[in-house]
DNA sequence: TCGCTACTATTGACTACGCAAGCAACTATA
DNA sequence: TATAGTTGCTTGCGTAGTCAATAGTAGCGA
């Protein structure tokens, strides 16, 4: 009787256990990569790329966790490495003396250029070596599916 | 001319982005469910499913580290915890002193049991809940071209 | 047999997170 | 206003994983 459940559960086994291997090995591949040439992560990337296309390129720390999926101290430990490198600033809300903004600096619009330069044709370079057009536009659609509940705007380029 | 070169990019970028959001989702919500129910990562879990499945249990430490996808050095540390635990042993290699088998224990086997009965279910009810079958078929192929060149055997569930 | 190179595994130092706990500031309720 | 609950952020501590360096073993050619 096990064994009739874990037929039918096969599918969506098999499914994560490919998204498990997908994730591994392309991650690993872009971020060595952004990291050498620019020494940041991915979620460094992600992190300015949001910044870059938020009205007046801020964003407060718990909306931009949630947008890149950290949680609320991971979100603190990452522009703090940000910060450090003058990449991100803080800014004050008045009016809610609670939030701290995370501002983009000149420096990491800069940044963000220069390693989207490199970052997009590497990764467009390793997605489009083993998948055709229309089986990348498929498998966004169903990995968008999988994601978190709201299926935000997962562009990947600046604006400018 | 970037822009130009931009929107060619945006097939490969974007699937990348639905990647990223969907591993961060389903590997933390399943992992702190594995967690809890059973004190096991994810790749614990991987660990012990490849060695249920190896000739004589047990496998190469190197073989396996490729077969989950760390490193020699992730695969140690991995194995030290599961060693201490008692789910796995060391064994040794009479023709090459060099390689420690890791060798899944009666406890190992007995754990990967119970963990499977409520971890597949979760798995599926994770993946069902939001792709239809022909969904999850095509997914999992598709990302199965993403994985790591040889697309080796990614059932999820124990042989017996 | 001696060295040379290749391979397996481990270790130390480090990074990137997560969780739980805490503080400070806001909101609502009375 | 007091009091209670909520929200935004930070901090301490723990864990999983990486890379670089190391040691032991294997196997080869001179």
């Amino acid at each position: 009787m096990m064994s009739q459940v874990l037929s039918e559960q096969a599918l969506g086994v098999r499914a994560f256990a490919a998204l498990l291997r997908a994730h591994a090995s392309s991650t690993r591949r872009l971020n060595a990569q952004l990291s050498a040439d620019h020494g940041l992560t991915i979620s460094d990337y992600e992190v300015l790329l949001r910044l870059s296309r938020a009205p007046e390129r801020r964003m407060r720390r718990v909306d931009l966790a949630e947008e890149v999926l950290l949680t609320a101290s991971g979100i603190t430990r990452l522009l703090d490495g940000l910060e450090r490198s003058g990449l991100v600033d803080r800014g004050s809300c008045d009016g809610d003396r609670r939030v701290v903004y995370a501002v983009l600096t000149e420096a990491g619009r800069d940044k963000l250029r220069t390693a989207s330069a490199t970052h997009l044709v590497q990764v467009d370079e390793l997605f489009s070596e083993r998948l055709d057009e229309e089986e990348l536009e498929r498998v966004a659609e169903l990995l968008g599916k999988l994601g978190d509940g709201d299926g935000a705007d997962t562009a990947c380029a600046p604006d400018d």
